[in-house]
DNA sequence: AGGTGACCGGAAATGGAATCTGGTCATTCT
DNA sequence: AGAATGACCAGATTCCATTTCCGGTCACCT
């Protein structure tokens, strides 16, 4: 389906352009050169047109965080090589952006949605990295779900609102020194 | 200065009832049984009033958390306590609960302010805790203020956050066996 | 002299007209 | 025939003029 690859990549550009509320299925059209009608032959709305696009973007995300991931290498070092991987993604990918600085101003309930369904794909993928560290014994037996959540919810405080409150954004090292003194060292079998 | 204190408290009632920005001075003066006039003798502006009102809030919530503290009591105990007292004073306190509300619908630049000192003492609290556990050999040399970050943001994740995208509250025993299987074994001493 | 509320100006609410936009469907094109 | 299209529609949104509201002042009152 050619066509219908040219509309999600034509949404994708105008929903990082200006935003969920602020593009226009006239604008997705005339990007992806084909009539308003044709998008509809392949999405049924607006919103569904977001979720495919949010849906090809998670599959990217993932993607990118286990080329982070070594197998050989201590659980340590793989959580925070893929957290911090899938943090500067955030930064980088303008949808990603534009969702959040959206929900944010406007209280989107599309775009809200979609942002849960985000942070559900990420618990999911932390969750089962967890329990593959269970698995092996790298980690204590815990709730992975739980901890998931925590590490995910610890991330975001140190990387996004700790900037809000502060003059200096924390250094990647910084973070991570905190990570293993905290966080990681609780979680790890050995010390 | 009776006069002082009873402005003080009518306007603490009336930021609890309505919020910041839709209490207006004639409410305060209202409630506090005086002209409108007589509450600029007291305070410049309604930000100052509501400024005023927020320290003595955080005088009785710094009360509330020393009270909870045990110096006899292991590290891990009185952080557990304090912590947990300090969060569902939050949720019991009318303002408090208004102020955050508050911010989340409207963004009003003297409410945020207020949160961000609100946010500020509880850093300084907890740091201050820390310095002492470490200076009892409790915790490991780690940096306090950074720790107490994480600490009150992680807090806040599995009390405030979890509830806005799971069906049922975390009970307080869940939390405290995550953190004490994370956050707190990561920085005991002793394991 | 301290307390007060009528008053002021700018900010915000109101509401109705004008514009915009998601979605449809009769028409066109292949 | 069947896919593609854009004029069209209704409801949502924006705009903007008008009114209302409210923080802060100050002349007056007690």
């Amino acid at each position: 389906m050619d066509r219908k690859q040219e509309i999600l990549q034509a949404a994708a550009k105008s929903f990082s352009m200006f935003g969920y509320k602020a593009t226009t299925m006239d604008q997705v059209a005339k990007f992806a050169n084909v009539g308003k009608g044709t998008i509809y032959n392949f999405f049924t709305n607006k919103e569904e047109l977001l979720q495919e696009v949010v849906i090809s973007m998670i599959r990217d995300m993932k993607v990118e965080a286990e080329q982070a991931i070594d197998t050989e290498a201590s659980f340590i070092k793989n959580a925070h090589n893929g957290l911090m991987k899938m943090l500067q993604f955030r930064e980088q990918h303008l949808l990603f952006a534009k969702l959040i600085e959206e929900e944010k101003a406007i209280q989107t309930p599309a775009v809200k949605q979609m942002l849960i369904k985000i942070e559900a794909e990420i618990i999911t993928f932390l969750a089962d990295r967890i329990r593959i560290g269970i698995g092996k014994k790298e980690i204590r037996p815990c709730n992975p779900e739980l901890v998931a959540y925590l590490l995910l919810k610890s991330y975001l405080a140190m990387v996004v609102d700790w900037q809000l409150t502060h003059e200096e954004a924390l250094h990647e090292d910084e973070i991570l020194t905190l990570f293993k003194e905290t966080l990681f060292r609780g979680l790890a079998t050995t010390s």
